[in-house]
DNA sequence: TTGAGTTACGAAAACGATTTCGGACGTGAA
DNA sequence: TTCACGTCCGAAATCGTTTTCGTAACTCAA
């Protein structure tokens, strides 16, 4: 336990004028021959680098915004609705996959957090305020006045797993990984699937038209009793919502849950009823996280590539910066692989 | 999938100087009586401020920065030494805690990212480049010299869980926990009471720590072959680590992991071998993460306060920037609670 | 009336970079 | 020699904000 001195050495920001002045040009050239503009000569080009790389020069970011308007900064908007905040199980991964390729394109990633007390703006003002480049927007509620403001502002703006007009998308092939989820499922002989799925969203829609295509290849009419609907991410709903489908007369041999977690939250109560998983009842999950293959029996998912959406939403939002007017806003779909754990056994 | 047509609204950033047009003013009254400084007419005050919400006016943090050197923006710097990146189960937490604390705060969160291929900068060079106005630091390589030199710098920095000189830091009470788990296992009658600790750390240190002092509270002391190492976060280690033990001729009644998702791996292999928890054996975690809750039996585990670390982190950087000069930079520790799940047998 | 002391405001410099424009100089052709 | 042209560089404006300093106007006591 210290008091501050403040003796410590100061790493002083070397700027132009320093350049300009052990070099001999003014400040104008130094800039020029960085910047690789074509009116300054090889010899001094080559001068001025080999100077600003010894005495450690960077641009000053404040100083390049203020003239240039870019800030080689991103913003990102993420507001979650399971209270997970970045522990989110997706969409931290998508995370990382934003900052690595960011990253390696020379782009830093800035938090566009829900508004502050003391000075309240919209997220829109927040990005303004901050010179963000770009946006890369995720989990929101996308009804949001304060969302819709932002996505239909002048700023690039790239949409993770919900399209919206005249805006780029990156999203997770939600129909094709749950077609492949559920035709596994049939493959393994099952005929009474249930599906528990989450919360209305454009990503639970997907999924359900998923479900119901590869059901309807097979000729298959669930009956209404086996659809239900509970939270993502809620294990406790998962659990209850497992126990009423098990009371059914007419008992689901498969259980397909929103997500891995509510998964988890299922084989506890097929257990706790003394079956086992997948001798009695098999289970499917989503997303393919981490936990999936840790648990025992590992369980059966269709594992988005959340690292790729997330590098692949970089690549958007920069391609959106860089190339304004070639730029096309489109929705790119990003392809997941099926994870054959052991959670789905087979029906002769 | 339509070509960006550019015809949208542009938010334009109303100015100082737009401000000063309607009011009749100068530049240099409309920011004093935003700032509240003394030598402007309380009428005028009111007037400019009403003004400035009406067109909706925010400062430009590129100007501001460039003149004050004050950026109102936190770096973050973290490097996972496990590869899981940002969907590391303990700092995804503690990185929620900071989002939280510096938001409410009106500071902003960017990551003070690895360097990129382009533009090679160390961590503190990037630092003054983006102007930052202090770091908190987390789950690097702390004997890195890049991670020295940016400790040792001006800049005010808040390392998590790791003590440096002269800087401050806030850690988990890590002996106090892994001695308070150790003393509940003890309670239940364990004795023979095998550790499998993560790789050598400060933090790992303490922990150990606290084990042998519950330990020889009891008067026990362990077999050398009860004590053994894993990565952490490593459920395959944990997994082998865990037959090992399970194969030894004094086998022992308790395993204590390095972190829960190691425990849930020993828990597979206590399985497998056709025992159960916890009435053959019984184990317990670290960290108490959230799907140590969910798991069955859950967890017994020593539960962290990662979110209360990372708002702590928040607010300590924060004081350092703010009160330079009476900050003190010390050593503040979180506590955690000890969760009592269903892992933990009682020895009679 | 005069002088000192407030109060309320503006002019201008500064932060560090980019960019426009113009000028000095050298080269080659007529 | 002269003129047109290309090459290389610098002066100065600019981005939006903060801050110092100067000053006009007003108050009040002597």
């Amino acid at each position: 336990m210290s008091i501050e001195t403040d003796t410590r050495e100061v790493k002083a920001m070397t700027s132009l004028k320093d350049i300009a002045q052990v070099c001999g040009v003014s400040v104008a050239t130094v800039s020029k021959a960085l910047n690789n503009h074509s009116d300054v000569s090889e010899a001094r080009r080559e001068q001025i680098k080999s100077k600003a790389r010894e005495l450690g020069y960077f641009p000053n970011q404040a100083a390049r915004a203020l003239k240039t308007r870019s800030t080689m900064d991103i913003g990102v908007l993420f507001a979650d609705a399971h209270n997970s905040g970045l522990t989110h199980p997706y969409f931290s991964q998508v995370l990382e996959g934003l900052k690595i390729r960011t990253e390696e394109r020379g782009y830093d990633l800035t938090f566009i957090g829900i508004k502050s007390k003391r000075n309240k703006m919209t997220f829109l003002e927040h990005c303004v305020y901050r010179n963000v480049d770009g946006v890369v927007v995720a989990c929101v509620d996308f009804n949001q006045p304060e969302v819709l403001e932002l996505v239909r502002s002048r700023l690039p703006v790239v949409t993770i797993d919900h399209v919206m007009d005249d805006c780029a998308t990156i999203s997770s092939n939600n129909v094709e990984g749950m077609t492949r989820l559920t035709q596994y499922v049939l493959s393994k002989g099952h005929r009474k699937v249930a599906y528990i799925h989450g919360r209305p969203s454009s990503t639970t829609n997907e999924r359900m038209v998923g479900f119901f295509r590869a059901m309807e290849e097979k000729g298959i009419d669930p009956p209404e009793a086996y659809i239900r609907e509970i939270p993502y991410l809620d294990d406790e709903a998962a659990y209850d919502m497992t126990l009423e489908l098990l009371a059914l007369e007419d008992r689901p041999t498969c259980i397909m849950y929103p997500d891995d977690y509510c998964c988890i939250g299922g084989i506890n109560a097929i257990r706790d009823m003394g079956l086992s998983v997948p001798e009695d009842v098999s289970v499917t999950g989503y997303d393919g996280v981490p936990i999936a293959r840790v648990v025992s029996p590992k369980i059966t998912t269709y594992q988005q590539n959340m690292l790729e959406i997330g590098q692949t939403a970089a690549d958007k939002v920069i391609e959106l910066i860089e190339r304004p007017r070639t730029a096309i806003k489109n929705n790119t779909v990003i392809g997941g692989t099926l994870f054959e754990g052991g959670s789905v056994g087979t029906i002769k």
